[in-house]
DNA sequence: TCAAAAGTGTTATCCTTACACCCATGT
DNA sequence: ACATGGGTGTAAGGATAACACTTTTGA
């Protein structure tokens, strides 16, 4: 039975990586202990550390005892992370020769690795406990994904630092199609507008202009610097991949409803969409926008954990009406 | 070097398989020459004849010479079927057991075949030749989608046929939570609405409800008909999904120009969209919407083909202005 | 009484939907 | 002239974006 799931042949294995994500209370800036602080959560990823770079949960595909990917996911994460997740969905599935380049493998063949990209989303986890250096197991933790890819956060005014479009401008030089390109998915122009969906292509651009430190990793040249956290392998892009799913599946499915309490302040909510976006939101607009959609309702309780005037807890309400699917929330943009 | 590109191991194959779809000139109804059928095109999808049952092209991973999934991809459509696709897109990945049930495998062990489904979209292809009948290769023809789907069509006001609305609401029985995914997914109550992108949904709901030809093959049962061509294996099911993402698609990216000639009258376009959306139009508010996103330019030169008032030709531009991606079309249902 | 956050009213503008009508060509 | 399809004007209704303002609590 050998190596039970080790599904290997002609040079190919078959491997899952997870993107698991949770919105977790962003931890209180030292010194500045701001009253609203719990209501502003922070975006989070599941990340092991095999070894200095932080990566995704990865693992091999059982074909013997799993019936589906999906089960074999839920295996394995659980297995490395302690950490149970709950909505899962495929994200991509990644077989390019090339994606793992520096790593010299052990055949004569250059070991060929097939891995699929899964999106899981847990409630709030802060309470239950990831595995923490198990024998023989990797190190669990819980990782900001804005940590990961810091030009992603917009909020507070954010826009793209200027020494990273500086770098940008560089490495397109005169060749206008990669200043076009540079300046539409980071809305670098004076009244361009940031789509928060594009995070795989942002990262990609990244990439091919060397401004992050893979670039540097898989050329095998220097172990430049870059902004953000990098991980191994090629898993910031299959993070990336995640993150765009996400922000975009938020906009038309209910899924930001897997990553809340079970009742919530409409504030939270909004906290928990501006987490997920990386933008800023209209507050008005969005609770309009909320109500339209039918899929919260009203507890009657309060909650004066909030600092100012009490809020009315709110749960969401599977209720999908219309004879269409269920749908997702508006993010209207503040400013 | 053996069956080279036969990625075999463990009980694990990893194959891909090719969604193909074009528009082509509907044939004309027998005794029916409506002057406009050049004008309504149908969408078809590339299927080989491995004995008896239509497939899609399928064929093995070669890790060896393909240095990503997609050459290996357009290599073995190529060879299977002499025809070359344009755009090309992943759409999922299968490794489900039981997916290919009823098939006796050769060893000991199941045969556990994992494979990635493509996306691709060609331009007209009626005068390029498709490989029919070399030796020791799949015959290669263009199957209408619609046909696969009958109940995909709601044009000409068209509804769920009666006789599957029973069969749907006969598996329901008094089950309350059955009755409502049939009545949303088909839209068969008064007034709902049709959500034409759900196809996968649709098919796996009479999958399920034991409708379709595929339940009985899989379940080992009896051969029972059903509405539509069966196809081998899951193929249906991952057409399904590749109509799906087409219809999706369509309206938020410009790839309707991909199935579309250089210069086309708006008519034609939206004939296209009608083909692939199964839908009737609203011809003005189809139009202002094909304006505002900018998409095409008028060419100034008329095309009198059409029987009655020349029809001025447009072409597709490329220009991707405002800061956000480029836009797909509008669909405004008619009625 | 004041800061902080919850929650509401109103308006201009745009997009969607829907109505009906005119225009240019071939037969 | 008339059938056939190409092409347009206009208006109601709803969604969006942006104004600023009132309410309720804790300190």
């Amino acid at each position: 039975m050998a190596v039970a799931g080790e599904a290997t042949a002609g040079g190919v294995r078959i491997g899952l990586s997870a993107v698991v994500m949770t919105l977790r209370p962003r931890p209180a800036a030292a010194g500045h202990r701001g009253p609203r602080a719990a209501a502003v959560p922070e975006l989070c990823v599941l990340t092991t550390d095999g070894g200095g770079t932080p990566a995704l949960p990865f693992g091999p595909f059982d074909p013997v005892n799993d019936r589906t990917f999906e089960l074999s996911l839920r295996r394995f994460v659980e297995a490395q992370t302690g950490f149970r997740p709950g909505f899962v969905e495929q994200l991509y599935t990644f077989g390019d020769a090339g994606r793992d380049a520096p790593r010299a493998s052990p055949g004569p063949e250059r070991l060929r690795e097939v891995s699929v990209g899964y999106l899981a989303l847990a409630r709030d986890v802060s309470t239950s406990r990831l595995l923490s250096s198990a024998p023989g197991r990797a190190e669990a933790r819980w990782t900001p994904v804005l940590d990961v890819f810091p030009w992603e956060d917009r909020r507070g005014g954010g826009m793209t630092p200027p020494d990273l479009a500086e770098g940008l401008m560089g490495w397109a030089g005169s060749d206008a199609a990669r200043r076009d390109r540079a300046a539409a998915l980071f809305a670098l122009e004076e009244g361009a507008r940031w789509n928060e969906e594009r995070a795989l292509e942002r990262y990609e651009l990244l990439y091919e202009a060397g401004l992050v430190q893979e670039t540097g990793r898989d050329r095998g040249t220097s172990e430049a610097a870059g902004p953000g956290l990098a991980l191994a392998s090629d898993h910031r892009r299959i993070l990336a991949t995640g993150l765009g799913r996400l922000r975009g599946k938020v906009k038309y499915r209910p899924v930001l409803f897997e990553l809340t309490a079970e009742t919530f302040t409409l504030s939270e909510l909004q906290g928990a969409a501006e987490a997920v976006s990386g933008l800023t939101l209209h507050k008005q607009n969005f609770r309009r926008g909320v109500e339209r959609t039918g899929l919260v309702a009203a507890t009657g309780r309060l909650s004066s954990a909030t600092g100012g005037r009490p809020a009315e807890l709110f749960r969401f309400t599977t209720a999908d009406l219309r004879g269409g699917q269920a749908p997702g929330l508006a993010l209207p943009a503040q400013r």
